[in-house]
DNA sequence: CGCCGCGATGTTTACGCAAACATCGACCGC
DNA sequence: GCGGTCGATGTTTGCGTAAACATCGCGGCG
């Protein structure tokens, strides 16, 4: 309507004066007129199409007037770089594919974020790329996928058996880095210190005076779960005491419902370490059920502090993983390691720490040591 | 005729022999060799290379033997088209953009892990982009990035007053549709029927004995917040009853634990109704502290059912959204909008419905009517 | 005073793929 | 047996962009 002025001779798309596309070619598509394409600005602006690439791309060389035309062609065309043209011309397509198994926990979700605004920042675009069962051929049709798909490196949030370098083909220029798994030797990963974390949860147990530490782990399948046993083990040995038998779970708050339910039939069982906070949280459930106070008579620690563990009956105690520096890392390193070429492997780690809040406490009988 | 005698002339595109891009051209990046073209995998197979197009594209009409031919080639090669190139000559990127405010909510989480699967299931790939603050602006500016970037069409998970229609330009052809909105008359829009599990709620509430049912909203800029606060109010109304005055949150359970001891200290309060499960989560931990006994004195039900609502203490009464439902039929509809061309304008309601734990009983006096 | 260099711009070309059209041989029916 | 047809394959072309190279005009300098 602002162009009411415009003779419509003179706006080129769409006939300007010679038989260009006007006969319907191109893709017009759903009725619509298809976008402006460079050669349509350069037209208006009556430069030529490569100028019209210089401008857009910002290159020095522009006589100041010309780009002001330019721009102003561009404007009423309302014209927008082709990004598929870009890409097969430059060879490569500004996006980082995510493959990711589920988006049910926290820690993926929070990755994924951070994932997804630091790649935004750097000017990358993220393509979600779904596994819906963590099978080995699932994942291994989620890389093939991925490699028609339009990306120039992959960032894999996952517990990677799965990921079987050798089982996996993956066009040589794209590169790879893993989130929480232990694949470290075979690629870049970046993770948070879950070994740090546990640690320090079983210390501040010991250190309220408690005996010994329960451990309500992660499922089998899972490094991180059997990192964090590991630790959980590695911390209580450590400090001459005995690890009591593991109980399993499988994250969810269920499953950590029925684990507390044992749990608390046992009167020896005065500390309890969940690997995550949703299995605490049905622990607590249990507890209560059961007629065990938290933390009086036991006392629980999470991992992950989600943001709801502050309104847990009680507040509970846990351990803060940073997910949004881990994204951060990870496109940060993938990109580094697109733009060097590099292999780079090895393990970034992310500090964790310990949160307390108020589901810990001195064990009931003579606790404190004193 | 095949590849050996080709006189480097008459495969023109990239000239059989001679300096192809051995010596670095093409993007020879990261030191790997680039990846093979359907010219390499023509000559390797001895045929041309639409012929390769014909059998990577699976058209009919292309003998069994040669079809062989050029499979063991593509093989042999790693060949895989490249997808720029694909979308280039399509005029399509068989791309779904969708466009978020936060993942923080466990409805969002989900209605986007929906979408990438039936998106990966109808061959599409979904580009995530993240807003990070909701303003007009960043909403703008996260279309027109989205508009460089190469999608096909647009999901919107958000709630939009932010989505003025006026300042907001997409491409024609661009199809959009809105998850959790009232943007009902502009777009297309999916959503779950909020009103009829808020009433569901309500209505258990009553049918229980309570006099009244007090409600804890979200946000006062949320959409959904805002349509189960009046649905609320509307059902309380058609039953005769007077709606106690509102409580605000904001969506978390710390909030909920702040309103909570507001509404512990009333008497006369003996059933809430909150917008979500996590500040149904902040208020169970509210009475809780005051010693109000849910259910016995006060009954809570939730919105959303996320997986640790069963977890809660006591487990919790609330409304169920099928947000994988929502995923499903959000795909569906904008890929029909895509081939239809149509506008298709309205909303899609997928059914709730309410779920019922132990955090409901009568009211403490003589409810249940006797 | 003609040539060089340089800044600004135009022209050509190729990226990889797939429609559109061309070709070519075999087989059919009359 | 010859035009027609059909199945299988090849050739040409162009999608929108940007690198590489070409051109053009101008001012300075030997």
């Amino acid at each position: 309507m602002d162009t009411a002025e415009t003779t419509p001779a003179d706006v080129p798309g769409s006939s300007g004066s010679g038989p260009r596309r006007g006969s319907g070619r191109g893709r017009s598509r759903a009725g619509g007129r298809a976008t402006a394409s460079m050669a349509d600005v350069a037209r208006l602006a009556g430069v030529s199409s490569q100028t019209v690439s210089r401008v857009s791309n910002g290159y020095a060389g522009v006589n100041e007037e010309t780009r002001r035309q330019v721009l102003a062609a561009m404007k009423e065309l309302g014209y927008r770089p082709n990004s598929a043209a870009r890409a097969l011309k430059r060879g490569e397509f500004r996006t980082i594919g995510v493959i990711t198994f589920s988006l049910a926990t926290t820690g993926n979700v929070r990755t994924l974020e951070a994932i997804a605004t630091s790649a935004a920042h750097e000017g990358y675009a993220v393509t979600l790329l779904p596994v819906a069962v963590p099978t080995q051929d699932e994942v291994r049709g989620a890389f093939s996928r991925l490699e028609e798909l339009a990306v120039d490196a992959v960032i894999v949030i996952m517990e990677v058996h799965l990921l079987d370098a050798s089982t996996i083909t993956l066009p040589p220029h794209v590169q790879v880095v893993v989130v929480d798994s232990d694949a470290g030797d075979h690629y870049t990963v970046v993770d948070t210190d879950q070994a740090g974390g546990t640690r320090a949860a079983v210390r501040h147990l010991l250190d309220l005076g408690h005996e010994t530490v329960w451990h309500l782990g992660g499922p089998e399948d899972s490094f991180a779960a059997q990192r964090r046993t590991d630790a959980w083990r590695t911390a209580l040995t450590e400090a001459g005491r005995t690890p009591p038998p593991l109980v399993r779970g499988d994250w969810s708050a269920e499953s950590g419902y029925r684990a507390g339910l044992d749990l608390a039939a046992r009167d020896d069982c005065t500390a309890v370490f969940a690997a995550n906070d949703q299995m605490a949280l049905g622990l607590l459930r249990a507890l209560h059920e059961r007629g065990r106070r938290v933390p009086r008579d036991v006392s629980v620690i999470g991992f992950d502090d989600i943001p709801e563990a502050t309104s847990f009956l009680p507040p509970l105690t846990t351990v803060h993983q940073d997910f949004a520096e881990v994204g951060r890392l990870c496109v940060d390193a993938v990109l580094r390691k697109m733009r060097q070429g590099g292999p780079e492997r090895g393990t970034t780690l992310v500090p964790t720490r310990l949160v307390v809040r108020e589901s810990t406490a001195p064990p009931p009988g003579g606790g404190g040591r004193g």
